[in-house]
DNA sequence: TTATATACCTCGTCTGTCAAGGTATATAAC
DNA sequence: GTTATATACCTTGACAGACGAGGTATATAA
């Protein structure tokens, strides 16, 4: 596992959440979004993408339905649900609290 | 685990290494620094911090010898080593950018 | 002698990540 | 026609870090 990763291990729920408050949207657009967003320093693997998923589903935070398209591969669309905001609210905060504590702590003094 | 931990998990040698920089210390006294810095948010439990020396010292970031107390219980002191503080510049770095490319991906546009 | 604080350690389990593999559709190149 | 690339989904098995639960030992205070 890159370093990388690790930093943001715990962090990959509240990623592909923060994608879903906007619109709803499917794992290889969301990915390539946060390819996007990070200037390609960053990437979600895909096995911990659908990993992701199948747990944010289990939880009651997305739900899923099949897109229509009639050409291309097909695509599972995500929608976060209310339960989903409110998770998503709490791991913001929680974010901004344990950086906090991270910035205190990995400075000497 | 508890989410926080999630959060911190992966930083828990940089925390170490940290302590170490301005002195030596050992394990007992480095968690209370830990707890005392950051108000009683966090702490390392024991089995992580036992794990992570044992990680450190394998990966030629720390050494280690036994103090000379004659009372009380014998402690265990660490030394950060030159290769440690490369490795700790080296965390820090990435710390600052994975926090960065969070605080871009965890909110929403 | 019982409790609390200090101080160390190990074992086994859990969880998130990810490499490596797979399936299927559409388009462009050769 | 077939080979390559992009899109798009998925599973399995292994690995590594965190940690609950247990253990040992010394000193002091009740």
């Amino acid at each position: 596992m890159s370093l990388a990763s690790d930093m943001i291990r715990g962090h990959t729920d509240t990623i592909i959440l923060a994608q879903l408050l906007k619109e709803d949207s499917y794992g290889y657009k969301i990915n390539r979004a946060i390819v996007e967003k990070t200037g390609g320093l960053f990437e979600l693997k895909e096995a911990t993408l659908y990993t992701a998923f199948r747990r944010l589903e289990q939880s009651g935070c997305i739900t899923s339905y099949w897109g229509d398209e009639n050409t291309g591969a097909r695509r599972k669309y995500y929608s976060i649900t209310p339960h989903g905001v409110e998770e998503y609210n709490r791991m913001v905060a929680q974010w901004e609290q344990s950086a906090g504590l991270l910035q205190r702590l990995i400075y000497p003094e």
